[in-house]
DNA sequence: CGTCTGATTGTCT
DNA sequence: GACAATCAGACGG
């Protein structure tokens, strides 16, 4: 991997929320593991808008040491945990307070190291979902959290393909609870065709 | 195939 | 003390 391969969509990367939601469909996301590099392509993110949205760790302008890296400026990695167990990686954008969900990726490079990494034969269920994908490459928020994607050498974006808007679909953001309005607009972004999506693709999609 | 529920603990009030 | 941007497994059709 050299500079000049990981710049090309990288330096495109201050784009305001929903946009970046959007570019990041189809990108490889890339990671440096002790057992060798592993690689995926982003299907399906959510975009999570700043402090007005009231599905936001950001909503009101909420400061916290969890979730500092949302304000630290576009390409911030934030990764935090949830329910206890799990981790959840997110990229931030150009707005302070925002930042994008990465939900499912489809692996691509290292596959098998991914695939002991997760404890899963079906190549379908490494990484179709935001923690299942940060469980599949090692992102953890001790590593990770607060890195800048842009200048890490554990992490970085390499150039995919750029996806249609016509092959995107829409829907609700997947388990906000109190969101109020902010819980039913269309904030999800998947790759429409792909079958490595988080499985509520038929249930929300709209695409 | 779609829907529901229990597990489990860092984080904030 | 309550909650949470989830997951795996169980259950019903």
């Amino acid at each position: 991997m050299t500079r000049d391969e990981r710049s090309a969509f990288e330096t495109n990367l201050n784009l305001p929320c929903v946009e970046l939601a959007k570019a990041l469909l189809g990108q490889l996301i890339c990671r440096r593991l002790p057992e060798g590099v592993v690689k995926g392509m982003i299907v399906e993110t959510e975009a999570y808008v700043g402090p007005e949205d009231k599905g936001s760790h950001s909503y009101a302008g909420r400061r916290t040491p969890r979730n500092e890296a949302m304000y630290m400026g576009a390409g911030t990695c934030y990764v935090y945990r949830i329910y206890g167990v799990y981790e959840c990686l997110n990229i931030s954008s150009q707005e302070s307070g925002a930042a994008v969900l990465i939900r499912a990726i489809e692996p691509l490079v290292g596959v098998d190291i991914m695939r002991q990494r997760r404890g899963v034969s079906e190549l379908i269920k490494i990484a179709n979902g935001p923690s299942k994908l940060c469980i599949a490459m090692g992102i953890r928020k001790h590593d990770i959290d607060k890195a800048n994607i842009m200048a890490s050498n554990e992490m970085w974006l390499e150039e995919g393909m750029k996806v249609p808007e016509s092959d995107i679909a829409k829907s609700k953001r997947i388990g906000l609870k109190n969101a109020g309005d902010w819980g039913d607009k269309e904030l999800r972004f998947f790759v429409a065709q792909s079958e490595f999506v988080s499985r509520y693709k038929r249930t929300l999609g709209s695409g």
